[in-house]
DNA sequence: CAGAATCCCCGATGATACTG
DNA sequence: CAGTATCATCGGGGATTCTG
């Protein structure tokens, strides 16, 4: 391996650098597209803890939320492939959301998340 | 201790089960929203990699970020005490921006993020 | 070089009504 | 009970300009 001016050096080692930062940055991109809807984080912070969960209960749980929003961010989440849904051909029908394998990889994130937000000063 | 009926024991349960979402939601919502801007973790990944991180360099790390629109989120990272602003009164002028304590516990959370990011798939 | 003030646009959500 | 469709709304953040 040959020893080159520190500046070159120093030019390389900065290359690496914005390389690293660069992949951290197109994951954190991802990450928060996913995540970063409105109810996201509190749906699923909903299904892992009931799961499955059943399409009213989640209503119910997340109060404000409308019929029509829930219905466009579970299905975000579905195509996303975090959650699963099934849906039961009874009368009423029935439709239960749970994580997919690939969701269940989010749970210690989310944790990290609300431990940090309860750990936040409220002000 | 009284010991009741069943029923009444699993609605004891369900109220504490209802507590304990409320208190997460809420924690949620307070993260999200400090960390919930369009480049707050981006710009917090950049700093705490490089600290402390002048405007200047930020500014060209990423890349598409408006000027107005960089230090308006600077400013909201700041006034939420996660990161501390210092200016040097030289010309020409010079901001150094750097983690503060509070915002040095937001690093674990930021890896988590970052490390889920890397592993979800492409497609 | 960095910040403040303005104006403006677009996309994510909310409201409402109808369907199976 | 759950989903779809349509329209209305609101606010975050982009563009631009001016200042020290």
């Amino acid at each position: 391996m040959e020893k080159d001016t520190i500046d070159e050096k120093q030019a390389v080692s900065d290359a690496e650098e914005m390389r690293i930062l660069e992949e951290n940055n197109i994951a954190l991109t991802k990450a928060m597209r996913i995540i970063g809807g409105k109810w996201k984080l509190l749906l699923l912070n909903s299904i892992r803890r009931d799961c499955p969960a059943r399409f009213g209960e989640l209503r119910k749980k997340m109060q404000d939320i409308t019929h029509a929003t829930l219905t466009a961010q579970l299905k975000e989440l579905e195509s996303d492939g975090i959650i699963e849904r099934k849906a039961y051909p009874e009368v009423p029908p029935r439709v239960e959301y749970k994580l997919t394998p690939l969701g269940i990889t989010l749970v210690p994130v989310i944790e990290a998340l609300c431990a940090w937000g309860e750990g936040y000063p409220d002000k």
